[in-house]
DNA sequence: CTTAATTTTGACTATATGGTTAAACGTTAT
DNA sequence: ATAACGTTTAACCATATAGTCAAAATTAAG
């Protein structure tokens, strides 16, 4: 047995590109058989669909962002630690791979059931709870205002991720070149991390 | 000459929802022929491409959403009020087309020059300088505090649509169902404004 | 070296899709 | 009535694309 994962690895890097820019309808298996310089039928012979290796690479991404996002979140530093964290290292992240985010969200509303394989339910509910009561403690020794746990969350993810996703509006909005855009994503970390801190601090 | 718009008028609101439900790409002109219970030659007879089509009904519905943006942004009242008004009515408006803001980021992602057509740059710098007026005034009397207009502008946009664009990872993150999640649209028009102002607020 | 198993290829199929065309249909004006 | 014009249709074409298959090439085993 020829223990060559080359192949595989190959057909996943070039699918994992293809999907990313176009999408599961957009991709085509030609081009991705193409830029890892295989047959067609390899594709069909590795993973016998579209589908099946979509869901591979899918899965590949996926599991990715949340291991990364749930671990780091956890960590034993005040609320306002945690925001700024939050902001430089998650648009950090994403920075790397600025399709990514447009495209989850576009597989996700494509697929919305798809997302359970990947997120356990019982991650998520520690995560809540331990912000829950992190938050709560803060709000009664006067911190914080009163908020509720996954507002904060969703604003927080909101603000980061819509700059990449809305990438080319703030560009036009804001009239500036993508080397500019840049200089502005260095500068929203901060600004974005702060405007989320004074909106909670009392 | 036989004046019945009809079936221009049968076709560009089946194309609306098939292009909004699909996107360019996955969209198909046998659908939108089917479902305005046409025949597909006719799409080309009245709108010779795929493409013309597509940009006609583009122009249309992004036509729609600026102008109702532009037109009431500029009205004269507090920020605060403005901040407010601009998520009730905004949710509000886009609650009746939930899909179309990720079709609109997705189709300005594809071809991010078209939105030039339908964004004329001076309403935008005047929108612009209006607000930012408005904001030094009300910085300098001591109401608010600093922050930079377009910031400003773009936390708005971003925290209000991405309920929508992510309405299904909402749905996941908060365990809810669909009419759970118009509940939390209403609640939301209010404790996002009132987050906005929180962070704004001297 | 020979044989068997695995991997890779090129040529193929079936189908879907955007687009075309010529003829049929209907309406209006003369 | 009919000629002229705009509208609609069915049947077609060309192409792209996911998927198949049998044979060739490569590798592993005896």
């Amino acid at each position: 047995m020829k223990t060559d994962l080359q192949t595989e690895e190959k057909i996943l890097i070039a699918a994992e590109e293809e999907f990313l820019e176009q999408g599961f309808t957009g991709a085509r298996l030609q081009k991705i058989a193409d830029s890892a310089g295989l047959n067609k039928a390899l594709l069909h012979y590795y993973f016998r669909s579209k589908d099946r290796l979509f869901e591979v690479v899918f899965e590949k991404i996926a599991s990715q962002i949340i291991s990364q996002l749930l671990e780091k979140i956890t960590a034993e530093t005040t609320i306002f630690e945690k925001i700024r964290f939050f902001f430089d290292y998650h648009m950090s992240a994403i920075e790397n791979n600025q399709r990514l985010p447009l495209f989850v969200i576009n597989e996700i509303a494509r697929n919305p059931d798809r997302i359970f394989q990947f997120i356990k339910k019982d991650d998520v509910s520690d995560l809540r709870k331990t912000l829950e009561g992190q938050l709560n403690s803060e709000i009664e020794r006067g911190i914080i205002r009163q908020i509720a746990v996954e507002e904060l969350i969703l604003n927080c993810i909101s603000l980061s991720v819509f700059n990449f996703i809305a990438k080319p509006m703030y560009k036009q909005v804001l009239g500036i070149s993508n080397k500019e855009f840049a200089q502005f994503l260095i500068h929203r970390k901060t600004s974005l991390a702060e405007f989320v801190i004074n909106s909670i601090k009392i």
